[in-house]
DNA sequence: GGTGATATGTTATACTGTATCAAGTCAAAT
DNA sequence: ATTTGACTTGATACAGTATAACATATCACC
């Protein structure tokens, strides 16, 4: 179910699965997954990386899905807002979600180096509540991003 | 030391106390604490709150300060890249360090209701080292940052 | 078939950030 | 005291990110 690092894994299953799951959920909560909406989340679930929003709307626009950008915003919020995708804030870009199915507050990995992004199952806003709570602070969301190198380009830093 | 959080204190030497050690920590490392770099903190420290790049130039702008974007970008540059400001990222916005000196990882907390910030003294790299080490990732910066109520704007909501 | 909610199309614009090159400043070395 | 070199600032232009506002279309439900 979690899909916790970089491994090399079967991805074609990996797109097919993602999208019965957000085509399974917004059966059940009545939520429209449009074609814009499912194009969008099939381009971001083509590779393991963060994509611009404009990157995105380039390629709609290719296909004849629109050309304006709030299309894309629109979409994206969509897939946002139910948990399909994810906001890499560090880099203004955007991913698909792992494990969709609910909004929550992931811990993301950002490699410098591939720009191979990748998405764990700790839950931040667990460990952060002890010290919120000293301050004061509810907590509503959280934003966790860690730059660094991922085990593949550590190797080629090494080599080279 | 710290400045956990969002209890009333006394702005005036607040804000002394980091000019001080700003000053102090460029003279030790030969670095130019310039007019233009020294307004911009100081801007910063005037309120608890992030701020757009575009702000803080609208305020050097009016003191002739320069009235350009990269005047206020290569300022801020400076700030974080010495440790005597944050970005937030969620926020494209700024804010001064609470406990400036050198390079570090914050965690910060947001105000979604008033826009007030705070810098906890938790450290998220060490909390997410043992998650990252299992997927091989190597951690080199990280950005956390929570959004939601400080204890004034809780009381507020409750109130309304 | 009308009505309301949701989604899309379209235009325009606001906000955020950087590349590039020219000019100034200052300290240290000759 | 000049030259050199590193750093800082000035200024123009532009690239990239995002939203406001309004019109149109689609679809579910009554």
């Amino acid at each position: 179910m979690t899909q916790p690092g970089f491994e090399q894994h079967d991805h074609t299953s990996c797109i097919a699965s993602a999208l019965a799951s957000a085509e399974s959920h917004c059966a059940e909560n009545k939520l429209q997954f449009t074609p814009v909406r499912r194009r969008v989340l099939e381009i971001l679930l083509s590779q393991h990386k963060a994509m611009a929003a404009y990157d995105i709307l380039g390629q709609l626009a290719q296909e004849g899905l629109g050309s304006q950008p709030p299309v894309v915003y629109r979409a994206l919020d969509f897939l946002v807002t139910n948990g399909f995708a994810h906001k890499v804030e560090k880099l203004n870009a955007y991913m698909a979600c792992s494990h969709p199915g609910e909004s929550h507050s992931p811990a993301i990995m950002i490699c410098r180096a591939c720009g191979a992004v990748a998405e764990s199952s700790w839950a931040p806003v667990s460990a952060f509540r002890k010290v919120a709570d000293e301050a004061g602070f509810q907590i509503e969301r959280m934003v966790v991003e860690a730059e660094g190198l991922c085990p593949i380009c550590q190797q080629q830093e090494g080599a080279a």
